[in-house]
DNA sequence: GAGCTTACCGGTAATCATTACCAACTACCA
DNA sequence: TGGTAGTTGGTAATGATTACCGGTAAGCTC
């Protein structure tokens, strides 16, 4: 657990993209927009970066429909259990807790007699400002 | 619309693969499966009927952590929702349908204004069996 | 600030699941 | 039985993710 984090412009570059994107990217977007912004950041080095911002746990990993993983700020949230409501057209993304939910998947699993019970609850669906811009 | 289906002994043999299975497998299991079985089928012959169950509705994808597909027969239950509920150490899975969740999952988009809601909803726990078998 | 140690970078090669191709094959209908 | 078009399966191609590894620079000490 001596794990000495070293903080570089490029740790700190992949975390802003993601923070300031708001919404679940792809490693390979990251990369590209880092990218575009003139700054020379290694593949390699962003897909580093998102795996050690998941197990920091302030981000959050969910695999679009392609399998291809997506990654999502969540910041200070990050220590407690939430899920998503992703607009799959731009991305933006709500936080949302669901009491009812976790109750619910306790009990399901109790009644099928399954221990160390875990879940996995994404909402996708179109935005407000998506659905009044296109239809 | 004019799509022949042909049944062929390959279509067969994957369809009965999955579903004598009983839990969620992926492309490459059900191959190496059937290739156990002296059967020789091609992995682009697994991949494709796999494909087309699930355009029919009898077999379910989910994506495990690692962004692998994996499939699941899901029969004549294929053409109403439910969830799964799946055992992580044995693969076993049992169907779910949370009425309570739906309309959880309903209201919550509601709140946010997002339209065209769909929703992923997974259980992931370790079932009697393999509890009682190992701790 | 200079020097050192060592974690970190980033380009490239390797891995792996999935898909695209395409010539040989065969189910199905007349 | 014959013809035709959907199907097969081996192989090459694709695309995301990971492994390597020599070179670079963050943080500490003096």
């Amino acid at each position: 657990m001596t794990t000495k984090q070293r903080s570089t412009k490029q740790g700190a570059a992949v975390r802003d993209a993601l923070r300031t994107s708001g919404g679940f990217r792809s490693a390979q977007d990251v990369y590209a927009v880092l990218r575009g912004d003139g700054g020379s950041v290694g593949l390699s080095t962003v897909y580093r970066h998102l795996q050690s911002l998941v197990d920091e746990g302030v981000v959050d990993v969910i695999h679009n429909a392609d399998g291809e993983a997506t990654y999502r700020y969540c910041g200070d949230t990050g220590d407690h259990h939430h899920h998503h409501l992703v607009c799959r057209r731009c991305g933006r993304t709500e936080e949302i807790e669901g009491r009812a939910v976790e109750r619910w998947a306790g009990e399901v699993a109790a009644q099928h007699g399954y221990a160390q019970v875990d879940h996995t609850v994404e909402l996708f669906g179109v935005c407000p400002s998506c659905t009044r811009r296109r239809r």
